[in-house]
DNA sequence: TATAAAATAGTAATTGTTATTATTTTGTAA
DNA sequence: TTACAAAATAATAACAATTACTATTTTATA
């Protein structure tokens, strides 16, 4: 049984101030100002949580540490390549590409994680 | 400047004999049945040497350890939500997609990469 | 207002990976 | 061939991100 904590509600709430996709760090580190005593375990904790109960959501690029989103509407990212920002897309949905996927596929097909990568706008373009 | 060796030689054919996509633990496990003193260090260097170099390609799934594929021709993954197997997917390439990420964005789209999930055929679908 | 379940802070442990270092191997060229 | 520098190695330590443990505190119900 859930029972209420004012350290989740501030970490969803701290969450959906922002549309960066911090990282558990980021979190812990503007949780401290509202809780100094605030520990990491709590912020993971929680994170993972309020993740299961589809509160928000945990973005798992593949590289450095998981971010993490308060905005549960499907959408898509973007990872720059060079400053490593995460960035919301405003794109349409794909849920015909599980069609394309479940074509020769002996298995069932549910779901799927997109990420799509580049230079963001701040960052020059070209150079690896 | 490149130099050869047995051991890297030996990775890479390790990979190229397998299409499930084993971890770095796997691959040194495999690895010292031939070179019984070979160090993880050195599995991890060149694992990463040969993705550099485009010989193998590198998977993280975002979760657990990553996966090394010996396939470096473009294709898809699906990840089973029950067992975890990483199964390659007979599909048509989708660089469609990032025409439609680049639409409303500001950046410059490269690629994407993309991940199935669902329920293989050896696990039952269904229950979560 | 007593109590059990859940959550917490603090800390230790774990997992996956990268870095360091002394030694060995490889490629080139005398 | 032998010499030699660059690269690779094994062994090990260090590291980053995350999870587990435990004694204490907070929350919800009775």
């Amino acid at each position: 049984m859930l029972k209420y904590s004012r350290q989740r509600e501030s970490i969803k709430n701290f969450l959906m101030t922002r549309t960066d996709h911090p990282t558990a760090e980021t979190v812990y580190e503007n949780l401290r100002k509202e809780y100094p005593k605030i520990s990491l375990g709590t912020v993971y904790r929680n994170l993972s949580l309020l993740t299961e109960i589809g509160e928000i959501q945990t973005i798992s690029t593949g590289v450095g540490p998981d971010r993490f989103d308060g905005n549960t509407k499907p959408h898509y990212h973007f990872i720059c390549k060079h400053c490593g920002r995460v960035i919301d897309l405003n794109m349409q949905g794909m849920e015909h590409i599980n069609l394309l996927a479940q074509h020769e596929f002996a298995g069932t097909i549910e779901g799927h994680t997109v990420f799509f990568y580049g230079s963001c706008e701040e960052c020059p373009a070209q150079e690896k």
